[in-house]
DNA sequence: GCCACGGATGAAACTTACTTTCATGAGGCG
DNA sequence: CGCCTCATGAAAGTAAGTTTCATCCGTGGC
């Protein structure tokens, strides 16, 4: 046997703290002293240089370096960076987030901001997971083959349908939005068939968009639905319906996950649409950046 | 010196990756060079000596050295600790998900949809990650106290802008919102002392938005800024700074992770403003809801 | 069109951290 | 008692990290 064994510590990258608890009493004293320091508190050694934890286990660098070796590093800095990835893997999660309950009432404003983050992230996962596929490839299709495109949406989900638009607008798709009913009306009567309609609506009752809806429908154009609610009186005048999951929690985020998740479904028909045509896309896209661009200040990059 | 503000990195644990992406832009060329290596690979990034990656991002050493000052580090070894602990932390993301990257050509809208949830998902943990409880906390304080609230937002962040002014008169805070700049002007004319401006920038280069929160500020007004860049002009205009964390990829996605991720911060900063007096905004959010019930088909459950 | 200025950059000097070498001395054993 | 072995730290040596500074380049003023 050489004089330093070097245990293996490549495979088992889980477990390096107790690798070195289980070999410490074949270490020789000195080494014994920097183990137990690193040992108790990973974090803290990876943070001191050489010269420091070897001032702290009262020995010297040379000592250091040997104890390092013997639990199969290279050297001190590999050791250092393991420590810390360790450490950082041990934290545990931060469990306080209170899953999809209302905000307590004596919670403080980091508690607020991890609830929400949480929920909204998970509306927004969960959205995507239930998406069926099949559904969106047919209203990309529409989409994409339609002579125009009208947008509905009321009160909250207006904005989503306005921002849709935008976006089917800033890559040469022809779409409308209206944000009166009686407008939308009359443009409803106008769409033929090979048009597409679509209609937001989380909670798929909004009567407005669902009479529009009824008129685009009769008039030969295609409809599609977006809500929460996959038996809501608006998919029953439509042809496609796409579902969020978003569950709303009263009125604690005053339905913002649901507008995240309304966003995602419309992310991702974008998309799709986007990637029938990338190039006229994105020529599209890079046009309508260069329109603005002079309203921005500091062209390169930002501040010094 | 004083060249560079050292933005604090110290407040947000987790997210060491997603404070680089956010000053990115105000990086120099070169060492931007330097934060791209160490956002796609952190660990990698961690294992290489300073010499190595200086050598990998084309640049000397002394160029790392001014990176890890500008993103708030001591010096190399202490972000290389950070990266490795970071690194440590982030879990794989699961398979095919082109995590941030562009979607590929031959992608099908399966695919297309799981790498746009991630990528959503993401941008709304990570900004709340970052989010600063005791900026949040300011802001929040200063619209609990303000006589009035102007929030300002052009294009896209206009869809935010109008979604947080719509949220905050919901619960009887006097907010608005305006689409146009001339009359945004005036309307900042007409602030004071105990107002509160909001201007929403992605960017954070917006000249409209940032001229209209000049003025504000002109005006004795407490001025908020939301973007995605920590060090972007408008932060310069503002007396609170919050920024979002999203890595928007060229056209992929047209900036709806950044959407998603500024409607969570608005999402944070309502609930803690409507969290400051419950009772009173739980009745006003009744009282709105009750305001369009004669709006809704299928009063009870839906459809039988 | 020229010049002054300021920031960005890398070469080189310099400092600190890490590693190796080696002398010392404390046990252990014949 | 002498010799060997091994742990140990001092010091030398090497590599890594940091600072300084001269140069270069683009910008704006004249």
């Amino acid at each position: 046997m050489a004089k330093s064994p070097k245990i293996s510590a490549s495979h088992e990258p889980g477990g390096l703290i107790v690798h070195i608890s289980g070999l410490l009493p074949s270490l020789s004293p000195a080494e014994q002293r920097v183990a137990r320091l690193v040992v108790s508190d990973p974090a803290d050694a990876a943070r001191r240089t050489i010269t420091d934890l070897a001032t702290a286990a009262e020995t010297s660098e040379a000592t250091v370096i040997r104890f390092c070796r013997s639990v199969g590093m290279d050297g001190y800095p590999q050791l250092r960076i393991r420590l810390a990835a360790e450490a950082a893997r041990r934290v545990e999660p931060p469990d306080a987030r209170v899953v999809g309950g209302d905000i307590p009432p004596g919670a403080d404003l980091a508690q607020i901001i991890a609830t929400i983050a949480f929920n909204d992230a998970r509306a927004v996962e969960e959205t995507a997971e239930q998406l069926d596929p099949a559904v969106c490839e047919q209203v990309v299709e529409a989409i994409v083959a339609a002579g125009r495109i009208d947008v509905y949406g009321a009160g909250a989900s207006g904005f989503v349908a306005s921002d849709f638009q935008q976006k089917l607008h800033r890559i040469g798709r022809t779409a409308f939005y209206f944000p009166d009913v009686h407008t939308a009306l009359t443009s409803a009567a106008l769409l033929g068939r090979g048009d597409v309609a679509v209609g937001i609506s989380h909670t798929g009752t909004t009567s407005d968009v669902i009479e529009v809806l009824e008129q685009a429908r009769a008039r030969g154009a295609t409809t599609v639905a977006l809500t929460n609610f996959p038996r809501s009186p608006i998919t029953e005048v439509a042809d496609h319906v796409l579902t969020t999951a978003a569950r709303e929690t009263t009125y604690r985020s005053g339905a913002m996950a649901s507008r995240l998740a309304q966003l995602t479904v419309v992310d991702c028909l974008f998309v799709g649409v986007a990637a029938r045509n990338r190039t006229k896309a994105r020529k599209a896209l890079e046009a309508t950046a260069e329109a603005v661009r002079s309203h921005r200040v500091g062209a390169g990059r930002r501040r010094a």
